[in-house]
DNA sequence: CCGCACAACTTGTCACTGTCAAGATAAGGG
DNA sequence: CCCTTATCTTGACAGTGACAAGTTGTGCGG
C-alpha cells in the first residue's frame, strides 16, 4: 500500500499524466483544466508547474505520449495483416482509424489544438516518427510524395469525421462491415499496383 | 457616419458577428474570448448575452455563418469549372480546401470542436446544406454511400492537415501546382467512371 | 549521526474569464 | 405625454492559469 498520503508524491509526474489523460477523455480538448487534474491527482493547484510549467507543458507531454500510441495502434493492427506492403500500408490506415476512434479527445488534441507545443523536441521526435512511418510504407509500395498526401488525408479525413460523429452511415457499421468499408476507401488512395 | 456612440447600437447583432470572426481569426478557437469580442465591438461585457445567450451562442451563430461561406466557397470554384458533373465535384473539393486555408480558425470551430451547439436549428440547417449538396453531387456521377465518404473524407482530410499546417510537400508549392496535385488526389476517392 | 542545501509541494494572490442579477437608458405605442 | 419593453451597463461571483513566497521532506557531505 503505498498511496498513503506523503508530502513528496513520488511519481507525481506519472500521476499527472494519468490525470490529466482521463480529464481529457472526460471534458475534451476545450474543457480541460489545470486545477481540475491537480484536484483528480489529489495535489494542489501549483504542483503541476513544477512538472510541467504550463498547462501547455502537460498537454505537450500528453501529446508525445499520444503520438506513441497512436504508433502502437498501427503497429497492433499490422501484425495482424499481411506481411506484404500493400497489406501493411492498408493496416495501418485502419490502425489511424482506431485510435481516433478510442481515443477522440486526445486525437484531437494532436490533430486538431493549438494547446500543445509542437516545438516542443519530445512532441516533435514523437510526431516525427509516425511521420516517418507513413513515409516508409509508402515508399516500400513505390509510392511518391504526391502518394504519401492522397494516403494520410485520405486515413486522416476518415478518422476525424468518424471520431467526430459525422460519417454517420459509416459509423453505424459493425466493425466488420465498418473495417471492410473503410479498406475500400483506403485503397482508393493508394497508388495504381506495380503490375 | 452612423458609428456615434449611443446607447442602443442599431445593428449590435451583426456588429458582435463580425467582431467575433475577427478575434476568432486572430486569437483560434482556443483562445477566443466572449469579453474581448465585447471590447472589440465597443460595448460592455455583458451586452452580448441578450443577442446571443451565451459564448457558445454566438459561436454556434458564427459557425452557422461559416457554413454559408463554405458552400459559397465551392459554388465559386463550381462555377468556373466545366459543367460535367466530374468536374463540379473536383470543384466543390477545391473549395472546401480553399476555404479551410482562408479561414482556418472558423473551419476548426466548424469541424473540430465542440464549443458550437450543433443541435441549434439554424446550424444544423447550415451543415444539412453543405452534406446535401455533396450527396447530390456525388449522386450526379453515380455514386452511392461509400463513394460520398471516400470523397468526403479525402477532402476534408486535405483541407484539414493543409490548413493545421503540415502536409508540408503540398502546402509549399504555387497555387497552380497546388490545385493540381491536389486534383489528382481528389479524383482518386471518385467512384470509377462509368463509361 | 548531523546539518544543510535543494527538490517537491502548498498557500496566497493576481488578472482574467463566463454567467447571472439588478439597475440605467432609450424607443415606440397607447 | 406616459409607460411598457427591449436594449445596454454595472456589479458581483466562482472558476481559471500563472506567479511569488512559504513549508516540508530527502539525501548528500562531513
Amino acid at each position: 500500500m503505498t498511496d498513503e498520503k506523503r508530502y513528496h508524491h513520488g511519481d507525481l509526474r506519472a500521476a499527472l499524466l494519468d490525470a490529466a489523460e482521463a480529464e481529457l477523455a472526460e471534458r475534451g480538448v476545450e474543457g480541460f483544466s489545470l486545477r481540475q487534474v491537480a484536484r483528480r491527482a489529489g495535489v494542489s493547484h501549483a504542483a503541476p508547474a513544477h512538472h510541467f510549467t504550463d498547462a501547455k507543458g502537460l498537454l505537450t507531454a500528453l501529446a508525445a505520449e499520444g503520438f506513441h500510441r497512436f504508433l502502437a495502434a498501427q503497429a497492433s493492427r499490422e501484425a495482424r495483416a499481411a506481411p506484404d506492403p500493400r497489406a501493411q500500408l492498408l493496416a495501418a490506415g485502419l490502425g489511424y482509424v482506431d485510435f481516433a476512434l478510442a481515443r477522440p479527445a486526445l486525437f484531437r488534441l494532436m490533430f486538431g489544438s493549438d494547446r500543445a507545443d509542437f516545438s516542443n523536441p519530445d512532441l516533435d521526435a514523437a510526431s516525427d516518427a509516425a511521420y516517418g512511418h507513413l513515409m516508409a510504407q509508402v515508399a516500400a509500395i513505390g509510392g511518391n510524395q504526391t502518394d504519401a498526401a492522397a494516403v494520410w488525408s485520405c486515413a486522416h479525413g476518415l478518422a476525424d469525421l468518424l471520431s467526430a460523429g459525422r460519417l454517420k452511415p459509416l459509423g453505424g457499421l459493425s466493425a466488420e462491415a465498418r473495417d471492410l468499408a473503410l479498406s475500400a476507401i483506403l485503397t482508393r488512395s493508394f497508388p495504381a499496383p506495380a503490375g
